[in-house]
DNA sequence: TATGAATGAGGGTTCATTCAT
DNA sequence: GATGAATGAACCCTCATTCAT
């Protein structure tokens, strides 16, 4: 029950738990199954965490932590606002296509009985990074004066829907369209 | 000489669904919970679906059908482009915050253990009036050189995650906030 | 529930019990295929029967009584013996080979929870042109001075045993067979 | 580590189940009876066995192994032949009258839904050891030259009825019974 | 009377969690 | 701590029986 050292089963359960969640979705989750995929025993799982409800909801912890890591990867603090804005969307890209199964947890997450609206602010959460460069571009009238949370929802509402098509085969993001991507998004929030 | 069947109490299964899984998610969806929801009896259930799976994938059914409806509504077809546009737009846009239990159904479904990629082809599917509206934006040169697919995950995505964001709170979409957002989109997709 | 006239459908309902049984013993006996088998509703079956016990046990009953007279067919009262113990026997096994649905229900009734030993007294029932053809018989010095119920069982069982391995196809009894069978039949209980 | 699995539990099983049908046919056997009988938890009982049905043939398997090895109990290959048909009668009587739970579970078994004939042959089965006997005496001309299954049918179907008839108390199978009994079979059979 | 849709208690099975090893 | 057998509450589904038509 004390928390204890072995960081890796305790990354194998996380990782076993997205694999599943990505192949069946959260009825996937078994325990039993999580235990195998991460291979060791079904109660050596519940040594590590106190029950499913806990494994989840601290799945979904250090995948926010984790994200907000991901979108910062390689800013500098003195970038421009365009370089900024570019590395930021570059990374989500990337970091969706090339990690669906976080965003499969993601999006059952929210939505699941395990999600809690009342305690979750996510105004703080992963995606300020996004939400403070955009501030940062409105001051400068970069970008256009529209309610933040509008900009970032068109932002990472595209990305996200990419991503899912991706996935399912609908479309291929090659160099091209990257860029035709990404001239969308910077169009619909340019002022 | 019985009861005959009645599709009304069809249309209660639908709905109590759809309730549940807003509420807690695909796990939310016990069939006693559903029949009592739907003021039924449990096996009443089962007179009209074969079993879980079937009332699931049925319900997807039916969704799909009546979205493709919605989407087209008030529609005439010698509309001018951008007549059109706005006007699926806004309808989408209605749809996605009149009903976020349709969408919380739709997001639950792909990627869980009901949905089978392989047996459904989704450019048929309830988004096809978007397609081709923009097909023949692309054609009158109104619209920019885009692969569709891309404009439609753009369009969509944005308001699908517009979606969530105003049912969680986090986002009021008043008049103002509407134009916002239309100008976005047509600002991403415009030649 | 005042039992009616129509014993067409009650014959059916015996019928199609019967079908049912032969096919996947008691357990195969379900009201409403009962029903669909005897081409009727499910709830006439409740008309002509409290429920399922009391169709089964007066199933039970009908049988009986006309395995009473199916092994007296033909007899004559002042018939010797030998010509009577060879009808009776030969009545019995074609009975045995014709109606194999009826012995499946009786040997899935005795055993079954329908079977109340304490409330049956088996030798006054259908077998008992046997048991009283058998005592006349040891009365003229043709039989075997044993017990007649032990004599009324090496008949009937032997004949069962063979109706059950030629249902199974284990066993073909042609006109050979036929009085080989008898010969074992009278040899076993001869004087 | 864990615990082993255990084989104890497993008998427990196979006896619980096998109270049961005798109690109250197939109908009565029902998991979580079988469970408490066996003194174990519901879902112990499905670590042992898939399903219930699995349960079933499995538990037909096993018993068709122990019965093969019953009949020879005692048996000596140099044996004369009326030695050894005695000593398989006596062992085949002594079974079929110790053992009912056996008997109905395979009078139950044949004719339900989980006895499949097409994948069953019963010759090999565990009447093998009294075909070949049987064989034997009709080479050495001590058996009369009747099919072999035909003596075979004979002799079983006897033992079962005797059986059935001494379970429900119909029939009492004194030392004196016995020897009448073995006449008979004796008498039915020899040349 | 006849029907078959409707019902819900009950039975089969799963799976989160516990516990003996 | 680690394991996986064991557990039983809870879920899915069936089917005997009822009842509106």
């Amino acid at each position: 029950m004390a928390r204890p050292r072995d960081d890796k089963k305790l990354n194998a359960i996380y990782r076993a738990s997205l694999k599943l969640i990505l192949k069946a979705g959260f009825g996937g989750v078994k325990m039993n199954l999580v235990a195998k995929e991460a291979g060791i025993g079904t109660g050596t799982v519940y040594i590590y965490f106190k029950n499913k409800e806990a494994l989840i909801r601290q799945l979904y912890r250090v995948i926010r932590r984790r994200s907000n890591v991901v979108l910062l990867t390689g800013h500098k603090p003195d970038e421009s606002f365009m370089a900024g804005f570019r590395r930021v969307w570059r990374n989500y890209l990337r970091y969706r296509l090339g990690r669906p199964e976080v965003f499969a947890f993601l999006e059952q997450y929210y939505g699941s009985q395990f999600f809690d609206p009342s305690t979750t602010d996510r105004r703080d959460a992963w995606l300020s990074p996004i939400f403070e460069l955009l501030d940062k571009g409105k001051s400068q009238g970069l970008v256009a004066p529209i309610p933040t949370e509008l900009l970032v929802a068109q932002l990472t509402g595209t990305i996200n829907e990419i991503g899912k098509w991706h996935l399912e085969g609908r479309l291929q993001l090659d160099e091209k369209g990257f860029e035709y991507a990404y001239k969308m998004a910077w169009s619909s929030i340019r002022r």
